[in-house]
DNA sequence: CGAATAAGGTACGAGATGTACCTTATAAAG
DNA sequence: CTTTATAAGGTACATCTCGTACCTTATTCG
């Protein structure tokens, strides 16, 4: 009876949905939308189209579309795989690497660009996602490099948090400046064999 | 007799500019729009108002808001200093920083955010900003660091353009994932200290 | 069962982009 | 000097989006 109808649409047919489930779907639509179009592609009517609700049941949540879109990009980056462990440092950290530039949420370059210019200046949506970006990462970085410290392949000092981090910062940076989605395999090789693992290695025998 | 004006506007006034003239105007509108109030807050009534004319003849030149802020960036970015030369690569290599740290574009972050994103996918506009971004500066970087190697204190491995890059690289990634305009000078230093010069100077020891 | 609460529907103001169309000044050619 | 092509100015407008307002309707809970 309704055939263009996508699914959560319909679920809004069985019974005016309340609460959290209401959230949870218009949560679920925004991340469809940010994975889809990116930031400047995910506007309130469509959200509220695609959640099968309309713009008020999300202006009675979030402030602004900012906000929402902070909260949708939340979902998406904080499915995390846990850290590799192959007994060697380099499969390890180009694993990781890899994983953050073909991860689960694919326009990860946009996506992230199209937010921080979003939301400017607010300080508080500023601060989640920093936490989001800069680190679902020293954590993971510290435990690799840290295994590899005590087989002997770094020295202590690789310990440092700005230090252990600098591949996925390089990283960042390139498909941000390239304004790519993905980063070709052989500048993350690069990245890790010219200036990562150099890095790590090296820092003790110098001082 | 237009107390209220603004020097572009009272140009305007003495004739009708043409061609290049109105055009180095336009772009200066933008140039300042930009400084002032980021990529968020140009737009082509504001700049077309500053420089004492109107959206058609923006608009007959670039087509669409992202060419005329790119545009308007490359002179805004262009205008770059000669390299440091202080005798020693710390003193040359945070010079540099903090050049681009609080250059000439002060809210640097925040316009280049803006226009990552805003030019979307625009493969042209997209190439001209990673020239500007991602170099006016393996350049400077390599004569830096040159100068180093020739000094003794890097060895010549170090002359790698991946390499020589990594400082304003994780530079750039602190300023856009922190979303501040300006980084604290301690993080300055941390990279230099922590990274930048255990990278440059460790990489001949260890292969 | 009845009232408070939360959802849906619709309309609208403000502000921006990009387009269309016409008028007017300037410069170059005859 | 006059004519004419070209480029600039002025204005209006269609479209889109955000965010707000106001009212109606369904659901839940006392």
């Amino acid at each position: 009876m309704y055939p263009l109808m996508v699914s959560e649409e319909a679920a809004a047919k069985r019974g005016r949905r309340r609460g959290a489930e209401l959230e949870s779907a218009i949560l679920r639509a925004a991340q469809e939308e940010l994975a889809e179009s990116g930031y400047a592609g995910l506007t309130m009517d469509r959200v509220a189209r695609r959640a099968g609700t309309n713009k008020n049941a999300i202006y009675r949540r979030w402030p602004n579309r900012a906000a929402l879109a902070v909260a949708a990009y939340r979902r998406l980056a904080t499915d995390r795989l846990p850290p590799p462990d192959t007994g060697e440092l380099r499969e390890d950290v180009l694993t990781l690497l890899r994983g953050v530039n073909c991860g689960p949420s694919s326009p990860q370059a946009e996506i992230l660009r199209g937010l921080l210019a979003g939301i400017g200046d607010e300080p508080e949506l500023l601060a989640q996602l920093h936490e989001l970006a800069a680190e679902g990462g020293a954590g993971v970085w510290l435990t690799v490099v840290g295994r590899a410290v005590a087989r002997g392949e770094a020295p202590p000092e690789a310990l440092h948090p700005r230090v252990v981090t600098v591949a996925v910062a390089l990283l960042r940076n390139e498909y941000i400046t390239r304004g790519l989605s993905t980063v070709p395999d052989g500048v993350l090789v690069e990245i890790v064999d010219e200036v990562y693992l150099p890095l790590l290695r090296g820092r003790a025998p110098v001082r």
